[in-house]
DNA sequence: TAATATATGTCAGCAATACTGACTACATAA
DNA sequence: TTATGTAGTCAGTATTGCTGACATATATTA
């Protein structure tokens, strides 16, 4: 059974393929939703990550998004004056500023969400239990070095 | 067991999140030897979809891409004078302009894997077969549609 | 064959996203 | 108190993407 077939070159190969194609495929999904409010790929991919991340600092994020922070500051303001976004001092540390989605930005970052859930829930849909359980725990592992 | 847990709203968007996170991740490895052919994102793009779809026409690497053929135009002309991506008439319809890496492509897109390999082998390691043909699997259903 | 449709390429201009470098303000740590 | 760390800002530039208009070659259809 483990013939060690899934770490050949060309299995990995079109994995790395297969997944461009997935992100490619699921972050374009929402594009008339974030076009309404004038959002781009930057702000879809800022919105996501303070969602999935509440309270992170402004590092984190930069490291997170992998822009410099001056890229990551015209988009950042942008939201913070559309009031999706709000900042907090860091209560241990006062240097840091939290960021948040507010309720408006909740609201957004849903309705982003509920486009992109159709796909992700038609393809579990076809899927059993332990297969999706393993899906995340590879997409986890990629993730950690 | 199967108490669909796994098509949870939380689970998903928590999904969504990890994917974008894997894909920055995964696409950023590669930053140096790219940098150093003086190359970026969407020449990145573009050689992983011409390397995993030899023979592939102007207009579908469009659609995969997602891209319009304006801005595709402009990266793959800088790639086709670097001697990076040939292309053939095609022999069915003379129209079509048929996509693929060249030796000289062929090596870099292998300096390129070699580096991304790391990261999916790293995993991979920690993970056993079923896991990753899962894993896989899934990444699939979410492509088509 | 002639008209039409399709696949690709090209030019020009513009918008969004990202980069570098330099500098400031403020808070924490040594 | 001085040095370091976190964040913000300004200015300039590169890359990636868009729209619209038009050109060329090939294929299909009337």
């Amino acid at each position: 059974m483990n013939d060690f077939l899934y770490l050949r070159e060309n299995n990995i190969k079109e994995i790395i393929e297969l997944m461009l194609e997935a992100y490619t495929e699921s972050y374009s999904d929402p594009y008339e939703i974030l076009k309404k409010n004038s959002f781009g790929r930057a702000h879809h991919r800022l919105i996501c990550t303070v969602n999935a991340n509440p309270g992170i600092k402004v590092a984190d994020l930069i490291k997170k998004l992998k822009i410099t922070k001056q890229s990551l500051s015209r988009v950042l303001q942008e939201l913070i004056k559309d009031k999706i976004i709000s900042q907090s001092k860091g209560e241990i540390d006062g240097r840091q500023r939290l960021l948040h989605l507010t309720e408006k930005g909740e609201k957004i970052s849903e309705e982003i969400f509920n486009i992109q859930k159709e796909r992700i829930l038609k393809a579990f849909k076809e899927c059993d239990s332990q297969e999706v359980l393993n899906f995340k725990k590879v997409l986890k592992k990629i993730i950690n070095n």
